[in-house]
DNA sequence: CTTTAAACGAGACGGTACGTCGTGTCTTGCC
DNA sequence: GGCAAGACACGACGTACCGTCTCGTTTAAAG
């Protein structure tokens, strides 16, 4: 079984793990992705290499890739992270949440380690069927919770519909996440424009209230 | 001078362009482009070299390195001539040309060359201004003018209201196209679920009325 | 006391060797000198490895390295045992007892075990006295009771001159030994021609009589 | 045509030689070659690195992998150099020539960068055919001429006798070039015993006059 | 019998070298 | 001067072995 990560898979293979054998050491996971993340501010996605992060990780270049495949899986779960970080207190209001989502993620995109890394992997993921799954459960899968959260929320304060759990409100959270997500991305990466509060309050409006949402 | 692109900056073109000794092929530079998307499409970002360009194009590494400084740059004079293909046509109301304009890009992110490239460009784009501002003038700034278009339009019919030409409308503009153009690269690429009639309608219809559109 | 090589070291084994424990498996030193010249045979010095070796006797690396040091002791040990084999049967007359021994050290490194690992071990013992002392030892000095014997008969049938034992009969023997071992390899492996009985009974004659020997 | 050594084949390729692109270094050749006796007398064979001989030479690795294959044709060319500055003046009497050219041969045996090459290249010619034929290219049969002239010399002198020219002729050379050279490489490299004017001399008497020579 | 301590299998580990590939530059000789 | 061809220095790749280590298990002799 190579290549199996540890940490993301549940690896809990049964009840003794692996039989027999030295095991892996579970410490070199955590220096390796930190390598990693040093070396992604450091160098850049495109100018990272197995080897440098295995010597920032006091570690072989075979322990990396006796537990990833490669630098497109290290670097994905990597940042996943990071990803895991974000959270959604209630601020009182959809509006005031979607802002608040917004900045976090902007703040994630301003790290360095973010930035390179995340659009390197997804351009990688177009032609890897196994990457683009392991980005979808890794970091997509794993934040339209915030979505999900933010409508709970804002349906319990009537400021959304009700909508039976099912398909039709899965594809309501999907199109959201990827106008919030994916616009944020596009401001701060294609467009290379800052993502202040000014911003931040006119994506919101539109959000909420559409291109028309002034019109008369 | 090196690196001047003869095609897309009007260059040394003037009337005696460079003085002496063979001029550059104009041909080159056409099947050179042709060549890299081509390979694009075969190999993708990160498996393309210069060398498999040159030969594409039955052309010496050599020609390639005096116009262009590296593959990145190649990859997006390549790509930006695909971009310029989009049009806009009236399709009588704010609604269909949104509607249009989001299933045209679409379409062209369906290409593999754009699929694999254009995050690949932007990815290297976060630790280099220079490819940074490339990107910016070849691909997104020569796209706006679908947005300006579509808005002028509106305004006309009086979907939207009128705005002074001004720094407030190019924001609005700025932000549009960034909803517009990352959710359709997110939906496409980082969700990688399919741009079909029934998710732009939805998409549109958020874009028209926002979150609270449908709410009583 | 790592690398204390059980069998051809008569080593601790006097009274009650090592106190305590589970002794040493004398089992695993054959299977491990067999599968060494398995290897060798399948393989060459080159490639064999010390992985692959342990995997053919069933045994596991630590095991080797308990009882050898290196490929080049393993080795060494491995092709002794080849070389214990050769015998010197009575065949009547000096000039015979030549020609067997030449014809049985030929047999010899005809198979493809010796031919590869002779040379081999050589080449590193000039960089390694241990191994050269061990070389010595286990191979060399051994088989020169094939010369000695040889000589003996010779000057018990008159047709050699007695010497009185001593380092001038030392240094004849170690000539001789030089000479017809030697030839033989160089032959053999260096020249790559078959030593067949034509070539034998050349070699022979040279030896019996000399340059000269067919002179008036 | 890849690995073309461009000395040892007479790679006069027509007139113009190879016609288009950059020619190899001619420098880089004798750089490559004197690095490698250098790094063989520092390291030893089993020791000596393609990497290490391309650092010492200024090299790239990929220029060495250019002209040879590896490691073992690399060595031969370099100490096949060596060989050739062997030499046989005529010192008069075959008895003087023989000790003369097997002194000069000892003398190169003395060197590390001879010592450890040449039985670990006759080691892996052993499974390799086309490093056999190198060898014997490359070094034997170029050496046989001191045999041949010595044979001419002492023939000439009336110390041999005339022998015409051909298959007899040739076997003959060959059985005393293996006697000669084999026996020196094993006294020196096998039994690792100086080779002193002491036992050139005994040697000496024993090619000229058999182990008989001195019975009654 | 236990106890005890080494041998044992498995396989992860830090290293080093491998031979290949891509980059961007250079050197040829022909246009 | 442009251009095709291809050699070049450089540096990363992913793999293979090395010899060591750390586990848990086995095994014979000592107590």
């Amino acid at each position: 079984m190579p290549h199996a990560r540890s940490g993301s898979d549940a690896s809990t293979s049964g009840s003794t793990s692996g039989r027999t054998g030295r095991p892996r050491s579970a410490a070199a996971d955590a220096a390796i992705l930190a390598a990693t993340r040093d070396a992604l501010c450091d160098l850049g996605w495109s100018k990272l290499t197995m080897g440098d992060v295995s010597a920032r990780a006091g570690v072989a270049k075979t322990t990396l890739y006796r537990r990833w495949a490669g630098k497109n899986e290290l670097v994905v779960d990597a940042v996943a992270e990071l990803f895991d970080t974000l959270e959604l207190p209630d601020r009182g209001s959809l509006e005031a949440d979607v802002e608040y989502v917004v900045l976090q993620f902007a703040q994630l995109l301003a790290r360095p380690e973010a930035r390179t890394a995340l659009m390197a992997v997804v351009a990688e993921s177009t032609r890897d069927e196994a990457l683009r799954d392991r980005i979808r459960s890794a970091i997509v899968e794993r934040q339209k919770r915030l979505v999900v959260l933010g409508r709970e929320r804002a349906q319990a304060r009537g400021e959304l519909p009700y909508e039976e759990a099912g398909p039709l409100a899965d594809r309501a959270t999907d199109l959201i996440f990827d106008v919030i997500a994916g616009t944020v991305v596009h401001r701060a990466l294609v467009s290379a424009e800052p993502v202040d509060e000014l911003w931040v309050a006119a994506f919101t409006a539109l959000l909420m209230h559409g291109l028309q949402g002034t019109a008369p």
